[in-house]
DNA sequence: CGGGCATTTGAGCGTTATCAATAGGTGTGG
DNA sequence: CCACACCTATTGATAACGCTCAAATGCCCG
């Protein structure tokens, strides 16, 4: 956790990773441009914390490279992952000066950032823009409400699946890997962080990944890097109906 | 439950009770004309389902009045609501076919629905419209990620007192309700309810509601009418924090 | 090699689920 | 009008799942 190096910042948008599916996606040359006066790269390192709950928060962005967290934490120090940051992924919200969870980096992170004010303006006059924000909020609800399952009604084990099945499939979409052949991704999550998320305690989390992988439902290398055989077999577990909600 | 008559139903936008808290709020005679075009109102009596999840759904809206809830169901059965819909409050998805959860009527309920096509095509014209509902969804998916930290985090005692203190906020919130004084409300729902709201089972739930009652922390008259003599500490039991997130 | 951290594994316990019986409330029909 | 069915809610007994506390292992890096 000590890269002394900062990530190598990008400079502008034509050979952005996330050019198409973050907020500015469907942006026109001319919007493009005036986002362009309004943004500036933020990289932090692995363990960061990107901004405190509660804290003042003058800019809005998205994550261009590497992974962060939304966090809330209970006063005697309970801790619950709402929120798994993406490259793409929407950070902040417009009309809110402060902060509402802890934004930790989990990895090395690249973020893209715009001036809050000055967005927040944009957003009244850019469709483009406010459109696509309301689209990515709309996904974003969806994904908290199917977490709501997972955390409310769902056993350890289906826990685990669940989580290693939604970063299994983001990576797959990111990666554009194609669809077939076993699995493979590496976790970006410490088993501490794969607990806050879950609702769960580390401990038990290492031992129902011990349990996957004994029974051969999930291979490891090393603590982290991730192949799963059987992928319809992890969907069962995690007690998803294997159609999967394809929604349009 | 076998109330015959179905409500009544108003006619426009002047005398309706949600006119400057839903969708529409912020629109002026011109954008309600229009909206007023594609618009029709339905009822519904207490028990009845809006749509199933997965049926198509060619309209959206917003609940007039009454209650309604947002399920969803695992195939063995576990159940697990993601959201509780008061006046004001917007159900359905632009852009989406198909419902992704069950919506059932908890009260009667009257819904404004908008046509579906015809909205998104305003929503694509009507900045207001559609700021007003980027707004909105932002603020469900706060709570939505509040509920998280319930579901995942808290204690069967905490999460009592977390339902208690959210529905009796929200509604001092409709009735613009003085706030000193005991606090005292209708809970809109049944134990069952209540339990798949909270993840637990309504047994768990029952004995939780005894046992606050028991020490004093809530009254009842009869099975649903809440009477909290002590704000703070239901609060405190709620594991809130006393200034509960005054963020703008 | 040794310190620090993430992870694994073990033992015992507690909260909540499960199964089951009872109580209360409301509407219906004899 | 009372008996009964039906539904919601309460309460009890027991069991199980996941938490807590504890120790050991592995791993990275100085």
């Amino acid at each position: 956790m000590t890269s002394t190096s900062p990530p190598v910042l990008p400079q502008d948008c034509d050979g952005c990773p996330i050019r198409h599916r973050a907020v500015c996606a469907r942006c026109e040359a001319e919007e493009l441009e005036r986002l362009d006066g309004i943004k500036y790269y933020r990289s932090f390192q692995a363990g960061q914390t990107v901004v405190w709950s509660g804290d003042r928060m003058d800019f809005v962005g998205s994550v261009v490279s590497g992974i962060a967290t939304l966090t809330q934490t209970m006063e005697d120090g309970r801790r619950q992952m709402v929120g798994l940051l993406l490259p793409s992924d929407f950070v902040g919200r417009p009309g809110r000066s402060a902060a509402a969870y802890d934004v930790v980096a989990t990895s090395d992170l690249v973020m893209c950032c715009f001036r809050k004010k000055p967005f927040e303006e944009l957003l009244r006059e850019t469709p483009a823009v406010s459109q696509r924000l309301l689209e990515m909020t709309l996904d974003e609800l969806d994904a908290a409400r199917e977490w709501m399952l997972v955390l409310g009604r769902k056993t350890a084990r289906e826990k685990i699946a669940s989580l290693l099945l939604i970063i299994g499939r983001r990576n797959a979409t990111l990666k554009l890997v194609a669809g077939s052949g076993p699995m493979v991704f590496d976790l970006p999550l410490t088993r501490e962080a794969m607990a806050d998320y879950l609702g769960l305690t580390l401990e038990t989390v290492s031992r129902q990944i011990s349990a996957l992988k004994r029974e051969g439902i999930i291979h490891l290398e090393g603590k982290r890097r991730v192949t799963v055989p059987d992928f319809d077999g992890l969907q069962a577990i995690a007690g998803d109906d294997s159609d999967g909600g394809m929604l349009v």
